[in-house]
DNA sequence: TCATTTGTTCAGGATTAATGAACTATTGAA
DNA sequence: TTCAATAGTTCATTAATCCTGAACAAATGA
């Protein structure tokens, strides 16, 4: 089985970071490992928001997570454990992480406020 | 000719801008548009950073920046003048736009300074 | 040794992106 | 009015990416 690959901190990109979090299921892994004091494992997230993922497609999110400098990965037996890179990339995009994180908890708490007050959600445009 | 679309602000999702960012041209269109006091209009970008970019390409772009929310758009005669809605922006993520636009000059100071001592660019993730 | 758990890889079908060609709309000049 | 030039859009086709079931790999513990 092939190492874990993680970038040096000075490749990761600023697209890298925005492609790899635009994803909602990506950007809510990211959101809930930030958001942890201990680190945890991939199948933590086997359902991700009420909505089943499958275990390749959660692979394949991990790998864009931790490719892209936003996660780093370690094995441990049988399981992966995963952290945030949280203050390398502070040290290089100062208040990046923090702005994105922030911007996801005013979204979440506003559908979950529209979801409370039975509101039809307003149509947006979707990629897939 | 179908009129512009440009989603309320309070339907603006964190994914859609970060999706909308994530590809090198548009956030280096983007930044351009930020950080100009006039409009401007889409065929400025016809080369963008040193690379040319078909019209036809350059049209799904904007239309990508506009129905993500980032920017607007108003026909002006034959032309089509571009804004960003930073200030909008600003009201609902505070602090997200300014974060990505000083992540994006980050890198591209860094990119700026490699290629002048000549180094050999990392090899990094690349999605297309 | 063997079943279980955890995750990866691969192959395919589905989706999305890039772009040349044809088109629409506006402007200004003849 | 007519025609050419300018600025963008739309469409069709091809290329690239994404999603996921199936098969596989590695570690653990019974």
């Amino acid at each position: 089985m092939r190492p874990l690959f993680h970038p040096a901190i000075e490749d990761v990109t600023v697209e890298g970071i925005l492609y790899a979090l635009s994803d909602p299921v990506r950007v809510a892994i990211y959101a809930d490992i930030a958001g942890q004091r201990c680190t945890m494992n991939c199948s933590s997230f086997l359902t991700v928001s009420e909505q089943a993922i499958p275990k390749s497609t959660l692979s394949q999110h991990f790998k864009i997570l931790r490719e892209n400098g936003l996660i780093r990965s370690e094995r441990h037996g049988v399981e992966v454990r995963n952290t945030t890179r949280c203050q390398e990339l502070e040290q290089r995009f100062p208040g990046l992480m923090r702005a994105i994180l922030n911007a996801h908890t005013i979204q979440s708490r506003q559908a979950h406020s529209a979801k409370q007050t039975a509101r039809p959600a307003a149509k947006r445009a979707s990629r897939r």
